[in-house]
DNA sequence: CTGAAAGCGCTAACAA
DNA sequence: TTGTTAGCGCTTTCAG
C-alpha cells in the first residue's frame, strides 16, 4: 500500500555512516548505552530527519514481542464495555502498547478462533472479559504459559489475576436499600449461572436476604439465560406467570433491569409504584430512563486501567505471582426504587 | 510467551519430506495449484496433525500484507459505533481479515499517532469514522495511496469512497413530521460545523423549512461544539436564554437530543407537552427514555458492512474507481413529538 | 564501542 | 512439479 517508501533502518544507518546494527542499538533505549553517545545522537538525529519509523512487524519477528495485547470482549454493544476499553487503552498507550479488540458474541467457538488469531499475531498477553465458570480454553492457555488477566468475571478453580467488582458488596447495598424502603419480598433475576458474576451476585443476594431477615423463598430467585434485556424480560415474565408475589427486583445487571421495564409496560405495572427495580453497573444514560434506574455504580474505566496495569506487570515479570483486585462499589439511588405500595 | 513452541513451516516441510517452499505452496490456496495434488494433500494433513498455524507476521514481512485493516473511531462510548463495528467485523471475518480498532477521542493528534501506528503495523487499509470537513491528514494519506473508506462522515473536496446516511432525507423526514403535527417554529441544534453530517443536516434543515413554508429565522439554528449531550444542552440553553420562541427541536443527533432532555428537566419544560424533540441515529435504548425519543433510524450495522465490503474491494483492486453509497433512512416516531400546545 | 553475520518464518523469483 | 536461493526489516550473538 505504501507508495512512499518509508525509510528503513538501513537507510538511517547509511545516512549516518554506521552499520545497521549500530543504528539499531542507538535507536533502542535499552541498548543505547552500548554505543558512543555522539554516534547515538547522530543516528537519532538522522532517524528524525528521515522520518524513520521502526517496523514493529520486523522487530516482532525477531523478538517474538509485538507491543500488542488482545482484548477479548463478549459483546461490544453492551455499553458497559466501552468504558473498560477506554481505561485499558489509556494505560496501554502510555506504555507504548496497543490493544487488539475482538468480540466473541458469547460464542465459545468464536472466542477460540479469535484468541488463536491473536496469538498468531504475537500478542503478548490477553485481557479477558468473557470468562465462564467452566472454561477449558482458559485452563489450556494458562498451561501454555499465556499471560492474561480477567476483567469483570473469572473462571472457577484457576488461579488467574483478575479485576472484578465486589459483587457481594454491590448486591448487599441493593438489598439493604430495598429493605430500608420497607420491601420484604424481593426477587433476584440472576445472571447466567455459568458466570462468576451471576453466581456470586445470587449467593450474595441469598446472604443479604438472610442477614436482613427478609422473606426467604426459593421462588424469588431465577436465573437469566443471558446478560440481556430479552433474557431479563423472559425471566420476569416467568415469575409473574407463576403468580409469585413480590414488590421489588434486584436485577443481575442493568440490561436485565431494562428487560423488566419492558415487562412492566406489557403488563401495565408501574415502576416504582407497583414494583421497584435495582440494576447493576450504572451503564450510560440510565439517568434518562423512565423511570431513572437505581443501580450499583461500577468504576468501569478504573477496572480497565487496573487490568491493563496488571497485565503489563505480568508481561514485564512473568514470575510475579498472580494478583487479584476487587473494586469497591456504591449504590446510585434514582427513581426506580420507592417504598412498596401499602 | 509461547512455552509450547508452535510448529513452523519448516517443521511441516520436514515432517512431510518436502522443501519449505513446497509446503508453503501447498498450504496457500492461491498457489496450491502449482503443486502435485497428492503432495498437497499430504502436506496439509501433516500441517493439520502438527497443529501448524502460519505466522502472519512473518508472512506480512514478506508480502507487505497483514490481513488487517484499521478502524478509526472518534469515540467508542458513543453507542452508535458498536453496531457499525459489528457490521464491519462480520464482513472482515468472512474474508479472513481482522480489524484493529482505535479511538481518537476526537483529538486530531491522537488520530495522527494512531494512524501512524496502524500503518507501521502494515494495515492494508482504513475505515475512518472521524472525518472532518477540513482534514489534511486524509488528504495526505490519499496522496500516499493509502486505501480507505469513510463511514458516516466525509471530508470536503476529497474524492474518497464513503458510506453515509442520507442526511438530507433524514432531516427532511423529521421536519415534515413536525410540520404535520402543526409546528411552525422549529429549532435545529446542528452538529459541529467542521463535520459533513453537521453541515449537511443543517443545510437540509434550512431547505426543508423553506420547502414546507415554515418560519425561517436564523435565530432558530445553532451549532453545537461537539456531538455530545453537554454540547446539546449548552446550545439549547443559549437558545432559551436568548428568548427564542419555538415549539420543537430537530437535534443533530441523539446525544444532542439527550442534552435537550437535561435542559427540559432543569427548566421545568415538558416534552412533548411544551416542546417536541427529534433525534438522529436511533441508538440503543432510546425507546426506554422518558419520553421515548422520536428519531431517524440509521442502519448502522449495514453501514459498517458496506464500508468493509468497499474497502476489501479497493484492496483487491486498487485501480477500481471510488464508489460512495448513501443509505436510506426512516423516521421512528416515539413519544417525544406531539402537536404544539395550543 | 562498532562491524560482520546470521536468522526470526515465510514467500517469491528462478532454476531444474 | 519441485527445490534453491534470497530476502522482507530488524535484533543479536560474536568478533574485532
Amino acid at each position: 500500500m505504501p507508495a512512499v517508501q518509508t525509510p528503513t533502518l538501513r537507510d538511517v544507518a547509511d545516512a549516518a555512516g554506521v552499520h545497521p546494527a549500530t543504528a539499531s542499538r542507538a535507536l533502542n533505549p535499552g541498548t543505547r548505552g552500548l554505543v558512543n553517545a555522539d554516534t547515538a545522537r547522530r543516528v537519532m538525529k538522522v532517524a528524525e530527519t528521515l522520518g524513520y519509523r521502526p517496523n514493529p512487524i520486523a522487530r516482532g519477528l525477531k523478538t517474538a514481542k509485538s507491543g500488542t495485547i488482545g482484548l477479548v470482549l463478549p459483546d461490544l454493544t453492551n455499553p458497559m464495555f466501552p468504558p473498560i476499553v477506554r481505561g485499558i487503552e489509556a494505560i496501554l498507550e502510555a506504555a507504548g502498547y496497543s490493544g487488539l479488540i475482538v468480540n466473541t458474541d458469547n460464542d465459545p467457538h468464536r472466542e477460540r478462533v479469535h484468541i488463536e488469531t491473536l496469538r498468531s499475531r504475537q500478542v503478548e498477553g490477553f485481557i479477558i472479559a468473557t470468562a465462564r465458570l467452566e472454561h477449558p480454553l482458559l485452563e489450556q492457555l494458562q498451561r501454555e504459559g499465556v499471560q492474561m488477566v480477567m476483567v469483570n468475571r473469572r473462571p472457577e478453580g484457576l488461579d488467574l489475576p483478575s479485576i472484578t467488582p465486589d459483587d457481594a458488596v454491590g448486591v448487599e447495598l441493593s438489598v439493604r436499600h430495598l429493605a430500608e424502603l420497607g420491601h420484604r419480598r424481593i426477587v433476584h433475576l440472576a445472571g447466567p449461572d455459568n458466570t462468576s458474576t451471576g453466581v456470586a451476585r445470587a449467593r450474595a443476594f441469598r446472604n443479604a436476604v438472610r442477614d436482613l431477615g427478609l422473606e426467604h423463598d426459593p421462588a424469588l430467585v431465577a436465573s437469566c439465560s443471558h446478560w440481556s434485556e430479552e433474557a431479563g424480560a423472559e425471566a420476569l415474565r416467568g415469575m409473574l406467570d407463576a403468580g409469585t408475589d413480590f414488590t421489588a427486583v434486584v436485577a443481575g445487571n442493568d440490561l436485565i433491569a431494562l428487560g423488566c421495564y419492558d415487562v412492566f409496560a406489557e403488563r401495565g405495572l408501574q415502576c416504582p409504584g407497583d414494583v421497584s427495580v435495582v440494576g447493576f453497573n450504572d451503564m450510560p444514560f440510565l439517568d434518562k430512563l423512565r423511570p431513572p434506574l437505581t443501580t450499583v455504580s461500577v468504576p468501569h474505566q478504573q477496572i480497565g486501567a487496573e487490568a491493563a496495569r496488571l497485565l503489563l506487570e505480568a508481561i514485564a515479570d512473568p514470575s510475579r505471582p498472580a494478583r487479584s483486585v476487587l473494586l469497591p462499589l456504591t449504590l446510585k439511588v434514582r427513581g426506580s426504587t420507592a417504598p412498596p405500595a401499602a
